[in-house]
Parts: C-alpha cells; structure tokens; sequence
DNA sequence: GATGAATGAGTCTTCATTCAT
DNA sequence: CATGAATGAAGACTCATTCAT
C-alpha cells in the first residue's frame, strides 16, 4: 500500500514539474497540477498537505534527480578529464531538457530568497554539486593531471558558478540553438581553471 | 511640469523595488508600491498602465543604473588590472546592497523565462555587461597584460555567469558575511581565466 | 449528478433576474446575484465563466420562458380570434410580471446595440414572436377571419413593435395601475390592423 | 459672458452624446466626453454637478431636439396626410442618425426604468410625441379624411409604440440597410390604423 | 481513497470626484 | 476659468483550501 501512495505521489510531481515549467512556480494552480497528473484537485491535497508544501517537495525531488544522475556520469568515467567531460555533458543534456529543468530551478532560485525551506534544499543541492566537482579535482590533483595550488572550495563553488551562469545566459539568449556553443564555453573555462599542464 | 512627473515615477520605481525585494515579484501588491512610496493606490495607476508596465519599467530603469555604475567605475581606472578590480569592486558593493538587487534580479530572470518583454530587457543588459569585460579583456591585450589567445566573447560570457552564479551561491548559503570570500572568489577566478602573463 | 449542476445554474439565473430588474443591467454584481440565490460569490464563478456569460445565458433564459409561455398560450385556443386574445393576454400578464421582465429586457434591448452576442439572441427572440403571429394572421386569412391583403411579414413586425412600444411607454408612465388600459390598446390595435370583416 | 458658458455646455452635450453612442450610457467616462469635447476632465464638472447632472441634462437636450425637429418638419405641411408622411420621415430620417440617436435613447429608457429623473424627462418627451400625432388626428377628422371613430389618445399611443418598436427591431436586425423598408411598414400601419376613407 | 462543489480572502483595475495650482 | 494630479471606493475575477458525498 505504500507503495501505491509513492507512486501516486512521484505522478504528481511529475505533472507538477511540467506544469511549473510552462506556466510558472507563481502562476500555476493546483488545478492546473491535477489536471497534467490526470487526476482531480482533492488527490493533491490527499498527498500533499497545501501548495507549498507540493512545491517543495517539487524541489528537493527534482534536485536529487539532478545530482543523482550527474553522479551517475561521472562515476560510469575513470579519469579526471573524463569525469570532467562526463560532468559537463551530464549538465548540459539537450536544449529541451535544459530549458525545461532551469526554467523550474530559477523559479525556485527566486522563490529561495525569501522562503527558508527552498533555500535549505537549494542549499544542500549546491553542496552535492561541489562535492562531485570537488571529487574530481582532488582526483585530478592526486593523479596530477590537475594543478596542485587550486582550492578545492573555491574552484568547486566558481564551476558551479559558471554552470549557473551559462546556462541562465543561454535561456536569456534570443538563439536556443546555442545549446551547443554554451557547452563548450562551459568546458573549456572548467580546463582553464583547473589549469591542465 | 514634465519633470515633476519623471520624479514621481522613479519615486515610484524606487518604492517598487524596495517592495519587490522585501516581498517578491509575485508576493508585490500595487497596493504595497503605492504604501513605499507614500501615495495612493491610484497615483500608481496614473503613471504606469498597470502591474506589469510598473514591473517592467522597474527593470529597466534597475539594469540601467546597475550598469551605469559599473562603467563608470571601470571608466575611472586607468589600467587593465584596476579596471577589472573596479569592475569586481562595483559588483560586490556590499551585503545588504547585492541582497537588495539580486533578490529582485533573480524575480526577474525567472519571470523572463516566461516573458518576453523581461527577456528583452535582461538581455540588453546582458550585451551591456559584456560590453564592459570585453573592452578591458580587449585593453589588457593591447597592452600585453592579458593573455592574446583568450576568446573575448567566450570570455565575458564567463565572466558574467561566474559573478551571477557566485552571487546566487552567496544569496543561497547560510552565512551573509560571506559577502568578501566570494568577492575573492570572483576577482581570483576571473585573473585565473585571463592568464595573467 | 447533471442534473444537480442544471438546477443550480437555473437557481443563479433566477436570482440573476431578480437582481438585475431591481438593480438594473449596469448597477447589478456578481456578489448581488449570489446574494439574491443565497450561495457565495465563487459559486456563479463557479457556474459561469464570467458577469457576460452570466447574463447572455440570463437574456437567453429568460426571452425563452417568455416564448414558451406566448407560444403555450396561443396553442390552448382553437379559433384566430382566440388565439390573438390568448396572445395579448400571455402578454399583458399582470402589472407586477409586465414590469420585471421588461426593466430587464429594456437593459438587454440597450446593451444589444452594441454587443453582437445579446443582439443574436435577442434577433432569435424576435423571430420566434414574429412566428408566433404570423401563424395565427396565416390561420385567420385561410379561415377568412382577416384580411387577405395583410402583408404577414410586415404586421407581424407592426404588431411586435405595438407590444414592445405600448409596454415601454406604460413603464415610463406615471400610473402603473394603467396597466389595463395599455392591454385594451394593444388588443384594439391588432384587430384594426387585421381589419376584421 | 451667459452665453459664453451655454455655449460651452452645448458643446460639452454634443460631445457626451457622441461618446455615449459609441460606448453606451454605462461604459462612457467623464474622461471620454472631456475628451470628444476637447477640453480638460475639469470642465465637465465645472459645468455640471455630476456625471448624472450630465446625462440628465443630455436626455433633456437631445429629446427637446428631437420633438422640435418632428414639430418643425410637420408644421411645414398643410394637409394631414402631408403632415403624417413629412411626420415620419422626420423620424426615419437616416441609418446613421437613427442608429446615433436610438442607441442613445434606448440606454437613457433602460436607466429611467429605475430613475425617476430620466423617466420624467422621457414622459415629458412622450407628451409631446403624442401631441404631434394628436393634433395630425385630429386635423384629419376635422377635414374628414381620417375615421371619426378613432380615439385620439389610445391612436397618438400606438403610433408612437410603432415608431419606437419598429425602430428599435430595425436596430435588432442583422441588416442596417432595411431602414427603407421598416420606413415604409411605419408609414402603412399608421395609414391602416388611421382608417384612410 | 477520490471527487468536485462551495467558500471567501486577496488583487488588479476603473473612474467619479476633489482640489491645489 | 481651466487643468490634471491624486484619491479611494467598488467590483470582477482567481484560486487555495475545505468538506460532504
């Protein structure tokens, strides 16, 4: 039986993260959630107990997703430029996904100013990316491939910067067919920094 | 008379973006504009057509100063060096003054996934800030201090997405007095990223 | 389940008419009509799609009744004569009917000029009470009660212009007790207008 | 200086009456007769009370033109049948004035069911639309041409029940161009109803 | 468990009216 | 006299939440 309520409950987050990323965190209803989960309002409120609480939900589980399968990339690699490489495609997916996943993470971004419990999710996502990030260069370090002065800290926190960064460029930009050209900028700043010798 | 009237608006453009930033684009009432600026409901209705023209404006004329006060601060340097560290300077103000601007900011760029108008807007800006990292990457070419290999436009995008990926890192995590570390990170990855010779 | 959803949408149109002949087209509120069917103001939002839809549905609903009750009038008489007398009488029904229905009609009349969805449903109205007439001067011309040069067409015209006319003036009137007096006008008029032999 | 502010007033009645055609009694704003008038909001309300002191005045003003016009152009003819047509014509003069005017008229109907200034105004109106006819009827008795037997006041009643009904159905219709035709079914039902012998 | 009818708080928006200049 | 800035009351509409079935 509890599996049937997880399942129901992974349904409507998944309708719930189609719904927030074409109509918005603040213009999407409740109704609108229920009826991309092909269920009615009330279920919603059966699993969930109001809008925020369905919304930060939303959050933690997309996120997790998020680092799960960039983990999962740089695992499946052995050395530390193929970890890097894996890393950065594991980011940036396709243009659909990526527009489809940032357009919810910067609403929640906005949303995480202001609201104690998205921060701390948001938080702790930052946290599992630095530590993939860190990983690597450490690995790098060790095997030498990587420079040795780098602080971890700091260029773990500047990766993620630069992920951030493009890809909210990219969104803003009047050419998503610049998918591409993000990437490589992303990649080639990553080796920049971590200094490659 | 005409003047009278454009100092009512930024009157009111202020108002709004101390209201956006305590409460958020979504949370901001006409109502609460209208309270910050010390008027009616009405005077709000009178200059801007409605919440949305009022929003707008609000970036517009936000983005604009923003960038106003970088160039003027990178102008007033001589060097390729002290303009990139003005510029760094001109960014990271102080705490109180990047959460201000950055909460609104990040409304704004989750609207503008949305928007096209807010896009627009956003990505003027964007060209502008551009702008000003290219001409110093350019100078600091010239005049030998910078790296000659370094792709300008690639460059700036760079550097544009770690100051907004840093300063969200910063607005994510627990302690604000970070203010200065990040301030560090930024200036040191961006001397890391023009290969200072 | 249907069923329920009809009664109650019958429920806010009574209360529509209410409310809009004792407050008028332009003074009457969503929150007034659900005053006057006794729920809360989201269950006409709830029924309805907004205050137009409610009262072209209200316009249709009502020029409806009032159809079905001249039609139902005139077919209980067997002779032409008794048919035109059943007519005027469905009609001139009681001082207190005459005027409700017509304050509200009045408003739709004024609001029909310039709104293409209550002049179509009002134009179907006026169709359907030429029909009527037309069907008892056919059926008096073939039994030689009326006229045989009488233009169908043209008097069933005339004869809904007596009605709407008679009915307006005695509304503006200062005798609303005059109400008789107006029927006997209007029954007088229609027999010298189908030149009884 | 008297005549200076009447002057003003007519010009601001003309405006009100070109602005409430277009929008209707209920939607036209002080602001859009200021502006058809093209003088400040001001204005209005330095010449009249309120925004019903404005329409009243403007019932009063555009009723009073119409009966002189009628009583004008029947004045001119001799005979009472000469009278009755250059009467009706005086009515139907053309699509575009009698859709102006008719518009107008019906939302300043639709308002005096409910209030009783426009109702006296309106009846006031209707007095002297049946003294026209009255004096027709009875100078055509007198001359012998029209039926002796026809009783002035019930006859003035519905002839003017057909004006108004016939023009109002015109207004209903879905082709503005049968004004001729609905012209000529006004001119013959008051020919049929006054008993041409 | 599931449904969806009902509620009502909260906002944007319009506009008559006032009044200082 | 004329202007138009300012006010604030009023109303349509949305939607999270509740709850009876």
């Amino acid at each position: 039986m509890k599996k049937k309520a997880e399942e129901r409950k992974n349904q409507i987050l998944r309708a719930a993260f189609q719904a927030v990323s074409t109509q918005g965190y603040n213009s999407v209803t409740l109704q609108s959630i229920a009826d991309h989960a092909g269920v009615s309002k009330g279920v919603v409120h059966y699993y969930f107990d109001n809008k925020e609480d369905t919304l930060s939900q939303l959050l933690e589980w997309i996120t997790n997703k998020i680092y799960k399968h960039e983990l999962k990339a740089v695992d499946s690699e052995s050395t530390p430029l193929d970890k890097l490489k894996a890393y950065v495609n594991s980011i940036f997916v396709s243009p659909e996904e990526n527009e489809k996943f940032y357009k919810v993470y910067l609403d929640f971004l906005s949303q995480a100013t202001r609201n104690e419990t998205y921060r701390k999710i948001n938080h702790s996502f930052y946290q599992q990316c630095w530590g993939i990030t860190s990983n690597i260069i450490i690995f790098g370090q060790e095997t030498g491939v990587f420079d040795q002065s780098i602080d971890v800290e700091k260029a773990s926190k500047t990766m993620r910067s630069i992920v951030d960064g493009l890809l909210i460029q990219w969104l803003m930009s009047e050419d998503i067919n610049s998918h591409e050209y993000y990437k490589e900028i992303c990649y080639q700043s990553f080796l920049k920094h971590l200094k490659i010798t």
